[in-house]
DNA sequence: TAAACAGTTGAACAATTATTCAACTATTGG
DNA sequence: CCAATAGTTGAATAATTGTTCAACTGTTTA
């Protein structure tokens, strides 16, 4: 995200336990699949989008009422629901002006459930 | 994230369904949970420390070892280390000079799992 | 057909953040 | 105790990104 610039790495780090590194190696996904990954969680991880989804849990809504539900602007929300429906994270439906979002699919709900779980019980 | 800056909101969205936007009022977490929620997902979602996670679903790594896995420097690493031991998402035993990190719970492994599940069936 | 209105788009900007560097701390082995 | 080394810290910086504004598109209805 920032500063992958400098390309000569200069504090190289050496491997210490050449085993547990190649077994790692050989068992990690591909950088591709990471990415992607992130990407998803990527739009989890922002306040204002998981209150988007949050909402979408209770209820399906069109844009400005999410807009006046959040206290963010009609433009906001809508990048916002773009970035969700590439992700397939949103589906909408239609109805002359207004467009109807809703969640995708059950990994959105399952998804945001686990989170909840990890933030009330910390153990 | 950013621009939360001008703070008369000149294009404040009116309501169009005031019963669903009730709804959804009184349904909707507070606003510090989202926000919690999100700092949580955010934390998956970087490459480098999504694969950082991946690597000790394999097995229990070293600061090193993981930057030399990674690929990056091992200041990166122990930022990235210092934000997820604050989110309670790796644990983490000293043996000597070196310390090996864990993932800390269940919880991390089933948000990973749903994760892929997601990218890998689209629908 | 024109006006009204829900939603989109892209540029601009503020803020956040991922990474590196350099210097530091802490722990062990000789 | 001193040298070596694993890890930490904070400043600096490049890059990303969330939000708004202003102008636009598309759909409906008067």
């Amino acid at each position: 995200m920032a500063k992958p610039s400098n390309p000569s790495a200069q504090t190289l780090a050496e491997i210490i336990h050449q085993d547990v590194v190649t077994q790692v190696q050989q068992e990690l996904p591909a950088v591709d699949t990471s990415v992607k990954l992130a990407e998803l969680f990527k739009l989890f991880g922002d306040s204002t989008r998981l209150r988007l989804l949050q909402c979408l849990l209770v209820h399906e809504m069109c844009g400005l009422d999410l807009a006046a539900t959040l206290g963010v602007s009609k433009s906001c929300i809508s990048h916002h629901l773009r970035a969700l429906k590439i992700a397939n994270l949103v589906r909408f439906r239609r109805e002359g002006q207004i467009i109807f979002y809703d969640l995708a699919d059950d990994h959105v709900k399952q998804i945001l459930a686990m989170g909840l779980e990890h933030i009330i019980e910390p153990q």
